[in-house]
DNA sequence: ATGTAGTGTGAATCAATAA
DNA sequence: TTTATTGATTCACACTACA
């Protein structure tokens, strides 16, 4: 658990490790631009006013803990300001950031990243399938948290595994309500006497997601609120690193324990789908190089209204229309632009073909990529 | 329209009428405690960059009208304590107030309203069922908005229907997220030229279900950003009085046409929210995501003359097909199509048990209402 | 080197309603 | 039955030329 290597160009940074200490005092103390994503579940500064009873009597077991108190809205938004702006320095330019809260804290949250200038991506919900009711009937359910996943900057290219996530969600792109049950039975770590050993244990489940979408293999993922450690457990899973700060020697011991269990997935496993962006581009006039069309040879247009013919170097000419097969398609359809790939065929055996399968077969012959 | 009554012992209120103006002033000039409810739909300072393509290249209609411009997250800020402060002097001292946006906007309005002394009592998440995709493929679907519903002050004695929106979903507690179709067909007003009249005109049941769920018949409801006059309408069918500011001429004049017609207790409206059951929809990802499958684990398929393992995004791999549950089997049986969820079996104490078992768990855990 | 503006290529959609 | 339309959108990126 204390193994800590030095990365190639970069300042030593505790990889897989949990780091004793302050969150803002312990980033502030790791190199700037280190950190690729940043998963973040700070206090929520419940306000609770005396206990809470189920309708048979029995208490709630509520979350009261001195972290969780702050004396006045400005005390908790200086402490969201200064722990948002030591993340944001320790971000690399491309990196993002995850945060989680409720309707307590989240909106002060929200604006403060705003203001800290990370920019946001999208808000996620949380929807808990199994959420804790309402006893005494005086509100709606709270059925839900919300998730902000905001980049360091709006220039950033931030990951998204679009493809990935598309799967995981049976082929239909997925959206941002997120239904997943909330952490009970072994997965829910317990101390000696059986109570549960953190309050606000998240489930693996909404690690996972996240970091399937938004991380890949070998990233570095920092947890400053790190708890029990359900960030660092997924990223061990998934094959990521993993960097948790925690104050309190309780959490921190029951988080090292549970993560000396977990095991790695192995490779074939952790390769996720990926989209056809990512693979390696064919220009159109290589297709005309290797012989695959011949210049002069006639394209058709996929809805056939339209014909243009192959010259020698790899662009089209149709109706005095001269350019790119994007182009051609565009100007043909009126359209501002076209994916020629798609839009234009060539007859085989009497059928029309689109030219895409041309490319296929020449990606297909390409090396051989794990991704 | 124009009826004026007088209540008793309270100055006059403009009651079921439109008042032409800007919302600040226009409620700067109403008594102070006079209104019971107030739904705003601020607008949501939107950036937009440039044009919007679907694939198909026909161009998003995007929201880009003047009155949602603002030149800097200081200008709305100011606007939006400006607006809120005018909102809270005119609300009886039990009074209670939603408002809605998007993560553009939402988390300063919430910051907002918890500096100006507004007691959130939850936030509410409008699940489209039918959002507009994310066609870039580069982050999830927008598939929600979020709503927060505040009393004036911690102290008040709110008004909430519990029982009513108990019956409203089934029987069973109303949670904070609920699923409703965004307004389209004949819902949807038009202008002369067949376009849609407002941009960002909410459907009835959104409004049916935040006044069901917290007025009561006759209660005074004041919306100061009235629009086509959504509120209004709604408030008039469940016989409370509504109260409607709005600055465009344009949207002024449709909204009175439309309340023309607007009749008390129409039993049609009343059925809006009502909708049909489906079950729910479980992605085989989730069984990954929540560790019932493990990523690396073989599934075989129920004649015993296949295999394949568990990616970590929910897909499958065997013998170098890669795909979901239903492509993977399909491929190796040489069929045109397979239901994975009944071809896939995994081992447990040596038997062997298809996976739409643990489909079957899902759904059983699942309390919350698809539609 | 470093940054910015301009240009060329090319990737991308779900559910519901209306026609 | 099939096809067309549409909805609150912070929705591309790599490369070159030039300051």
């Amino acid at each position: 658990m204390t193994t800590t290597k030095t990365k190639k160009g970069a300042a030593a940074l505790p990889l897989n490790t949990i780091v004793d200490g302050d969150c803002i005092e312990a980033m502030n103390a790791l190199p700037a631009g280190s950190i690729d994503l940043i998963f973040a579940d700070p206090p929520y500064n419940l306000q609770l006013k005396g206990d809470l009873h189920r309708p048979d009597n029995s208490r709630v077991d509520a979350v009261d803990d001195a972290w969780d108190q702050f004396s006045s809205f400005a005390a908790y938004d200086r402490f969201t300001q200064d722990w948002l702006a030591a993340a944001r320095r320790l971000l690399k330019p491309n990196g993002a950031i995850w945060v989680i809260g409720s309707y307590h804290n989240i909106f002060r949250v929200g604006a403060a990243m705003q203001n800290a200038g990370y920019w946001i991506l999208n808000d996620v919900v949380w929807r808990k399938s199994n959420p804790m009711p309402n006893f005494r009937g005086k509100r709606l359910t709270n059925a839900h948290e919300t998730l902000i996943w905001a980049s360091k900057e709006e220039a950033s290219k931030y990951t998204f595994n679009y493809e990935a996530l598309k799967a995981l969600n049976e082929g239909v792109q997925m959206r941002s309500d997120w239904v997943l049950p909330i952490c009970t039975g072994h997965e829910r770590l317990k101390n000696e006497a059986g109570e549960k050993a953190h309050p606000t244990q998240k489930p693996m489940s909404l690690l996972h997601r996240v970091m399937v979408a938004t991380t890949n293999p070998g990233d570095v993922v920092l947890d400053p609120f790190f708890g029990t450690g359900t960030t660092g457990a997924v990223a061990k899973m998934l094959g990521r690193e993993y960097i948790g700060i925690e104050r309190e020697a309780n959490y921190r011991e029951v988080a090292e324990k549970r993560l000396s269990k977990v095991r790695k997935f192995d490779k074939e496993a952790l390769q996720v789908t990926t989209s056809k962006r990512a693979e390696p581009r064919v220009p159109f006039g290589q297709l005309v190089e290797r012989g695959m069309l011949n210049p002069g040879e006639e394209l058709l247009s996929m809805n056939g209204r339209h014909k243009a013919k192959v010259r020698a170097d790899g662009t089209l000419i149709g109706d005095d229309i001269k350019g790119s097969i994007h182009q051609v398609g565009a100007k043909l359809e009126g359209a501002p632009s076209c994916n020629g790939w798609t839009y234009w065929c060539f007859k085989r055996d009497g059928k029309m073909v689109p030219i895409d399968l041309l490319r296929q077969q020449i990606r297909a012959e390409m090396t051989d990529r794990p991704n």
